[in-house]
DNA sequence: TATTATACGGAACGAACGCCCCGTTTGTCA
DNA sequence: TGACAAACGGGGCGTTCGTTCCGTATAATA
């Protein structure tokens, strides 16, 4: 989850950057302001969404909005630097399941994974829903790594046996984005959830 | 579908009204505009949903937004307005599905229905799925009609054996709020409602 | 046609919010 | 410890958008 964010415009006399790999280093102060700006967004985008005003972001992070602007150039940067972050560890898991000896099991526990982090994480679902959002996030590689190795599971499963044939990665993320949706909205149980992911992961299956 | 509205706060002088329902006959012009704006309302937040600027409607309808304001008190009644009447239609078809000598047929008819209506009229969706609305539809009678409508249609095709006994009424409005959600992102083409109907309503079927 | 209640339109208002500016503070290094 | 660059914070600007106000236009009625 290393950012691409680089900050300064690039002065006259920048000293010669000691990690080398093109990102000054930050003050002291400045680098635990960004860590702590960062995990305010991620709880409160998660809770709230990208709806969220900034200040709150701000002030939940104890500093002020100058601050986060120095740090990310805008909102959606933020946003986007919180969801990368949450689409990584996606895509680490799934790839943690390629050679699962059961890939049917592998591939319906990970589509509980994917619902029960969309339910939890609602900037998670409104990225994938690209709810009302520009965000380039679709050209992120992020993104494509996780449709990926979303295909890679799809595909072994399916090999298998265990999942029926006329449906592609993209259907998968489909269907996982709108039960999280709808689950959220049903008011979040688990028991709720449990149900609405059995449902589709049944769907799922070869047809009779 | 009519509205409750009734105009003025009601005055000194009130002449008997006509109709006796209390609401006072409406002026030429003020019915002809009253239609004009519920008719861009219809088709503008189907496009884009509650989010569009009230002006847009107000130009689309060719009055200014003082107008619209005469015949609705807010922004969200006008929503509420057109999405009750949304509403009225699906129970009406639900209602008339009651007696259908299939009835996992009528069920599953009446889901993708359900989901095509929710696919092209946004504000559909988002009513139903609550989309940051406070909207006090959740205690208007036209949705408890609707939920109740669904539950009679599901309750006929589990006793018919064409669905499985572990699920309700809102489970099933929520999965097809969540279908409608992810076919309207994934671009929306009628080959991928297909595919995701039927995968939903596979899983909806009795388990092997 | 004269009169009047009713309705109209769109300018104006105010709140919310993203983003920027700039005077002040703080970390860093000699 | 002194000097300076880096970072801070929060007030403020500009825009968007819901809502209101009010001078003007018009349908209804006699």
């Amino acid at each position: 989850m290393v950012s691409k964010y680089s900050p300064g415009a690039g002065g006259a006399s920048m000293p010669i950057d000691p990690s080398g790999d093109g990102t000054k280093a930050l003050r002291a102060d400045a680098r635990r302001n960004r860590a702590r700006v960062l995990e305010a967004a991620r709880i409160t985008f998660a809770k709230d969404g990208l709806a969220v005003p900034l200040d709150d972001i701000a002030r939940r992070a104890g500093v002020g909005a100058g601050t986060v602007y120095r740090h990310f150039p805008t909102k959606e940067a933020l946003f986007e630097a919180v969801v990368i972050g949450r689409f990584q560890d996606l895509v680490d898991e799934a790839r943690s399941l390629r050679g699962a000896e059961d890939p049917g099991g592998a591939f319906f526990g990970f589509l509980s994974r994917l619902v029960e982090e969309g339910v939890v994480k609602k900037d998670l679902i409104e990225a994938l829903a690209g709810a009302g959002i520009d965000l380039d996030l679709a050209r992120s590689q992020v993104l494509r790594d996780l449709r990926e190795a979303v295909a890679e599971l799809l595909g072994r499963a399916q090999q298998d046996g265990a999942v029926r044939e006329d449906v592609g990665a993209a259907d998968v993320m489909a269907l996982m984005t709108g039960a999280s949706l709808a689950i959220r909205h049903h008011g979040g149980d688990s028991d709720a959830t449990d149900r609405m992911v059995a449902i589709v992961s049944d769907g799922l299956r070869p047809v009779r």
